[in-house]
DNA sequence: AATCTTCTTGCAATGCTTTTGCATGTAGGC
DNA sequence: GCCTACATGCAAAAGCATTGCAAGAAGATT
């Protein structure tokens, strides 16, 4: 009896995007992965560090893991004013940087990631560009579907 | 020898004006406001201990006056993106606030009202409206062009 | 398969910001 | 001048972010 060939694929699948990021490809850093995978919103440390507290890693490893899995650009930091940062699994078209908006109930303070969303700006002639160079996060807030 | 009156008027003016928004007029809270006036960049917590330090006010006291101060509506609360609370006096024509969005420079901390700059959000069918009820706040973060 | 080097982990500890409890003090109203 | 509610000072806790260091493991090399 073999093991599922699915899993094991999907896991090695996880392993060489590692290694191709150019990180070791480890217990801890796997797990973060697929847990990202099984995620639709922005996790914090915290957060991420209970998720996987069956795993028993320690705290201290993931929260590296996180700043090497976003020097690697595998992971993106968003911060959506609560003070606590959150990373989320980084879109794999990376070239077109369309990181989604996303939308903080600020009643809830649920995060939902905008993944459909475009955003776009027509700013009246000079108002924008003399002002904004480059815009790297947007950020909506207001009242979320249940909280209504 | 009287003191010079024009100063006297002066505080008398941020007395008045904690006075009138339901505030208790304090040294502590006097100053805070003196010393927002002569800042133009949102101060944290820690840069307005450090500022006031020959006052000798206690940490928490200065807190406390940062929260109350907020709630009163007088100074505004932002964050720049390094989850750090950053306060800055608030602008006095407070009704025309909430429409537009604003754009948050992550290096400097300005805040710029994009008054002129109009959001089209367009989503995939059904992604945006089972999710969000209402919109209250449109924020950009990026970098400013005198940070570029 | 054994070895070696470099990167990673686990553990402990630290720093910094934010936040709160409580006794004392005082601003503003009477 | 007195009184009461609000504000301060002091102390301490809570929480997230961050780092040093020795032991351990991944991946390259032989």
């Amino acid at each position: 009896m073999k093991k599922a060939p699915s899993k094991t694929t999907h896991l090695d699948a996880l392993r060489d995007l590692l290694r191709e990021a150019g990180l070791r490809s480890t217990a801890p850093r796997v797990a973060v992965l697929q847990h990202f995978q099984t995620r639709r919103r922005p996790l914090s440390h915290g957060e991420l560090v209970e998720a996987l507290a069956d795993r028993e890693f320690d705290a201290a490893t993931l929260y590296r893991n996180l700043i090497d899995l976003e020097s690697a650009g595998l992971v993106s930091r968003v911060n959506v004013g609560d003070n606590v940062w959150r990373f989320e699994l980084r879109d794999q078209d990376t070239e077109t940087q369309s990181e989604h908006p996303h939308f903080v109930c600020v009643e809830c303070g649920e995060i939902t990631c905008l993944a459909q969303v475009r955003v776009k700006l027509t700013p009246a002639p000079g108002s924008l560009k003399s002002v904004v160079n480059h815009v790297s996060e947007i950020l909506l807030k207001g009242q979320c579907m249940r909280c209504a």
